[in-house]
RNA sequence: GGUCGAUUAGCUCAGCGGUAGAGCACUACAUUGACAUUGUAGGGGUCACUGGUUCGAUCCCAGUAUCGACCACCA
């Protein structure tokens, strides 16, 4: 016999290894089936499961398990992602939390990176197990990492990287260029655009005067207390501000409208930039907008994405004063720059400090103004971001965005909701090109080596230019290209040997070709890596074999779907788009599935700092992973965030409760289906024939709303069906043929109640796969041992299971029962009294029916009796169903006052809708243009109602004549 | 500035061109009955506002207001 309650904690571990051990997560290769691949969103190997993983998980687990017993050869695709800056920064921190002298600086690159893989090692197989908890299917013996085995040679993943970048080397899309990057001054490193969040901090514009060189005045334009024009006054400097006052010790420029008539005539003219006493031109350009503070704008074209265009269009100088970790410059670079002493080195914002006092003390501040500005921080370092002029790899992403934009436009791929296309082609057409290389240690590293540029047939020695570029998927073919391109572009130098050394100093150390004796050149690779996103982009296809050509890889790509969060549609989907169309010359996925964020009850996001954070693995120990899985599905609708509470999780708890004390009724009378498929046409009870077309239907809904990814609403119809369809009604409805002597609908009701039990739980499985796979197996205790587990049991098909004079029967009963319970709920008759009933002007139908039903309704509706009559007895109180009425003799037991209430309401509820139809019926343009069938049922309608209408009229006045 | 979304019961949200729904919360009643992690019943809504289309609008269209998200910009 069953427990009382569903233990998830010990059940839900022990099933999902029975089913991993059994080889359930494996795709059943069966090449006559349909494929359907997912591949998983990798999460962070280093990362801990969240909400989002949770709600993301769940959801492909659903679609996963129902394609699953729909019979397709279902892949999974597992695995994990490398993360580069933010597994770097997770290690870098225990290095620092160590308290050891170890540094990245002190181990250096290869111990460092060591210690990554190791931390990986350790911590990697935490998701993964928590994944598990969540239920997910996933094929976990193809598990793949973004950054492929440790020190495997000929690692596929790897390769792939590598394949990819070489190959759009080749093909002129991947580029090297010298350009402002954002750039993280705390990791060092250039990030994306996308990596940088802009947020609003308190903030100040310092208004700045540029004294004007050789003694220059022009006459500015001032303005009384109301704000009129009073006059001109004599300046002889300009104003410009900023909200970066360091950034003018760069400054090459002012630059002003030309048609701005205040600073027209200062056109050609120059300022002295204080500080650093440099002479610098004022130059007319399109980009300062009159009306915005002074008009005139400080051009700093090293520090700043628009000063840099417009210095390239103004032929400015780029002048750059800051350092890899976004303090003033010294040495050579301060020189140029004519950076006082006392400014070298200094952090930025000391350095700030210094500029502002140093216009203050000078009189040159004509005005701070404190206000909120947007700056730009690193998403991961949460530092400010500075543009800094680098050299870095871009992807050619706007060539590769054709065909990703049209296989969008023309179906081939289609969002779910449909509204995200737009975003995505918002993005897509407007791309900008993406840089690529990363100066961090974690991560592929970038398979190119540099070798010495050859001019005319001569070394380039100037500046030790290492400029010329071998692309190559190995080091070995590195090298032999640039021996190839040597003996071809260079013959006299007689080269005969490459070697690779490990950096450009060692390079420029050998390649010094003083000697003539000197046959070998020196290559070094690359120092930096790629975005992590680079090798995410090819997740589709990397983890299916490519370059290799795999089985899984003719089988499973293109996968049926991507299910994820619309926060990565950039960082992610659409670079799987351009990847994979470039690479597999199709689409990567036939639709993607955009799921909500999951917020707090509250609709905010949950992050540590808010201390909002609700963590998965606790909300599984406490209420199971089938009700967190379920809570989060009924959620899922399209196009809405999920607030989730813990209110609602206990709910679905509640709910696999009621399943498995539904499951334990079962069991205690025998309800068992041992016998296979069901026979509709041989069932011969109408309770029964009705809920197995109820079956019907809910199945059919289900599998509808999944397939239209409306999770909400599968979950919602697999949740009534079972607890206010099967438990509330059918259940109670067969109590008295369960408990009765009549043999042969007896056994007919055991075995549809047990079929309908296991109809259940394959129906409910993809959304609570513990609970029901638990109770599949808990039921096959009593009887024959099943066909194995129900996870992989065929999802049913019905046809022809439906019974329309059942429903209309069953209909007929269920109403009469709530009428009964209504009338006795509103006139507080007691629920242990048992009046009698009296049926009047019943149809034969209806006599009928009270004759196989009276048992059930007597029951359901604590009746006493049930009688047929011709009249309304005296006293009694009248419920209109159908044709007949309903009048339940409670004349001693009721409250006259209510009863009185009750149908005066009734009546003036049925008055007004009457008058509306009637209304409606009379306007000739309504029964002109509606359809034909609306117009019927506003006929019926209103018969209906007018008929109860009489009834319950003389009802009432019979109460008054009492 | 651009784009997208939201506004429905006390709360969280579904839904829909033809009688306004769920869960939670609330109220009353029930208790050794598969289940109190329960059952039965009930109260509660000008579907943000203003126009338009329509025989009919909560739903479609336009506008307004409020809120939110994303993108861009910010001297």
């Amino acid at each position: 016999m069953l427990d009382q309650f569903f233990n998830a904690a010990e059940a839900e571990q022990q099933i999902y290894e029975r089913w991993e051990d059994a080889g359930c997560f494996k795709p059943s290769m069966d090449t006559s089936a349909e494929a359907y691949a997912i591949v998983i969103p990798p999460p962070n190997v280093t990362g801990v499961l969240h909400m989002g993983h949770a709600l993301n998980n769940t959801l492909q687990d659903i679609l996963i398990r129902f394609a699953r017993m729909q019979g397709k050869n279902v892949l999974w695709q597992a695995g994990t992602d490398h993360a580069g800056i933010a597994t770097q920064m997770v290690v870098e921190r225990q290095l620092a939390e160590a308290g050891s002298n170890e540094s990245r600086a002190t181990l250096g690159r290869e111990a460092f990176v060591d210690r990554v893989w190791q931390w990986k090692e350790e911590s990697g197989g935490k998701i993964v197990g928590q994944l598990k908890r969540l239920g997910a299917s996933c094929d976990w013996s193809r598990l793949r990492f973004t950054m492929g085995e440790r020190g495997a040679e000929d690692d596929q993943m790897q390769a792939a990287v590598r394949k990819v970048f070489v190959d759009l080397y080749n093909d002129g899309l991947i580029y090297r260029d010298k350009r402002l990057v954002n750039w993280d001054p705390h990791f060092q490193t250039a990030i994306s655009d996308l990596e940088v969040e802009p947020k609003e901090v308190k903030g100040h514009y310092w208004h700045l005067r540029y004294p004007l060189a050789d003694g220059v005045t022009y006459e500015h334009p001032v303005f009384d207390e109301e704000g009129e024009p009073a006059g001109t006054e004599t300046r002889d400097y300009i104003v410009v501000a900023t909200s970066r006052p360091e950034t003018m010790l760069g400054d090459t420029g002012v630059a002003v409208h030309p048609d701005d008539e205040r600073y027209k005539d200062l056109v050609g003219k120059h300022v002295i930039l204080p500080i650093v006493n440099r002479r610098i031109p004022i130059v007319g350009d399109e980009y300062p907008d009159p009306e915005k503070g002074s008009g005139a704008v400080k051009i700093t074209p090293a520090h700043d994405f628009n000063d840099f265009d417009v210095g390239k269009r103004c032929g400015l100088e780029v002048m750059n004063i800051l350092t890899s970790i976004a303090a003033i410059v010294d040495g050579e670079e301060a020189d140029t720059a004519a950076i006082p002493a006392d400014y070298r080195g200094l952090d930025r914002f000391e350095a700030r400090k210094q500029v502002v006092a140093h216009f203050e003390a000078h009189d040159l501040m004509q005005e701070i103004e404190s206000l909120k500005i947007e700056q730009p921080f690193g998403d991961r370092s949460g530092v400010v971001i500075e543009p800094w002029l680098t050299d870095q790899w871009y992807v050619n992403a706007k060539e590769l965005a054709k065909e990703a934009i049209a296989a969008v436009k023309d179906g081939r791929t289609r969002f779910v909701p449909e509204n995200w296309e737009k975003t995505y082609y918002n993005w897509m057409e407007d791309i900008q090109p993406w840089c690529v290389s990363r100066q961090l240690w974690w991560g592929h590293r970038i398979p190119v080596w540099y070798g010495p540029e050859v001019f005319d047939g001569e070394l380039n020695q100037t500046s030790a230019s290492f400029g010329q570029v071998f692309a190559a998927e190995t080091e070995a073919a590195a090298k032999q290209l640039a021996l190839a391109y040597y003996q071809r572009e260079a013959p006299d130098w007689g080269v005969k040997h490459i070697e690779v050394v490990s950096d450009w100093n060692s390079a420029l150390g050998h390649n010094a070709f003083e000697a003539d004796d000197n046959d070998t050149i020196a290559l070094f690779q690359d120092e930096d890596v790629l975005d992590t996103w680079f090798s995410s982009a090819l997740w589709p296809f990397s983890t299916l074999g490519w370059p290799g050509e795999t089985e899984e890889l003719n089988t499973f790509y293109p996968g049926a779907v991507l299910v994820t969060a619309f926060d990565i549609i950039f960082f992610w989907v659409a670079r799987m788009m351009m990847q994979g169309l470039q690479f597999m010359k199709d689409i990567p996925f036939k639709d993607v599935y955009i799921h909500a964020l999951v917020l707090d009850e509250k609709g905010q996001k949950m992050s540590k700092s808010k201390g909002n954070v609700m963590d998965p693995l606790d909300l599984i120990d406490e209420y199971g992973a089938d009700a967190l899985r379920f809570s989060l599905a009924s959620q899922a609708a399209q196009g809405r965030n999920i607030r989730l509470s813990t209110k609602r999780i206990e709910g679905y708890r509640n709910f696999t409760t009621k399943l498995w004390n539904a499951a334990k009724f079962c069991q205690m009378n025998e309800c068992a289906n041992w016998d296979g498929p069901i026979d509709p046409s041989r069932v011969k009870e109408p309770v029964n024939q009705w809920i197995i077309g109820e079956v019907a239907r809910t199945c059919d809904a289900i599998a509808k709303a999944i397939e239209g990814y409306r999770f909400n609403e599968a979950s919602d119809a697999i949740y009534r069906f079972t607890w206010n369809v099967f438990c509330d009604w059918y259940l109670e409805l067969i109590k008295p043929l369960l408990n009765g002597d009549d043999a042969e609908p007896k056994a007919e009701t055991r075995r549809v109640a047990g079929w309908v039990l296991d109809e259940i739980l394959k129906l409910l499985h993809p959304f609570m796969p513990f609970v029901t796979e638990e109770l599949w197996e808990k039921l096959s205790e009593d009887g024959p041992s099943r066909d194995g587990f129900l996870m992989m049991q065929s999802w049913p098909s019905y046809d022809g299971f439906e019974n329309a004079a059942a429903d209309a029967e069953m209909d007929w009963v269920l109403e009469f029962v709530s009428e009964i319970r209504g009338v006795r709920g509103i006139l507080n008759v007691p629920a242990g009294a048992k009046p009698g009933l009296a049926v009047v002007n019943g149809s034969t139908e209806t006599k009928k029916r009270l004759q196989r039903h009276r048992d059930v309704l007597m029951r359901l509706a604590r009746l006493d009796s049930i009688y047929t009559d011709d009249d309304v007895p005296a006293g009694a109180v009248s419920v209109v169903l159908g044709e007949a009425t309903l009048a339940l003799k409670v004349a001693d037991l009721i409250d006259r006052q209510a009863e009185g209430d009750r149908l005066k309401k009734r009546i003036a509820g049925l008055e007004k809708d009457i008058g509306g139809i009637e209304k409606k019926l009379s306007n000739e343009k309504f029964l002109a243009n509606a359809p034909p069938e609306i117009v019927e049922e506003q006929h019926q309608r209103k018969a209906d109602w007018s008929a109860e209408l009489i009834k319950l009229s003389d009802a009432f006045a019979q109460l008054e004549q009492l």
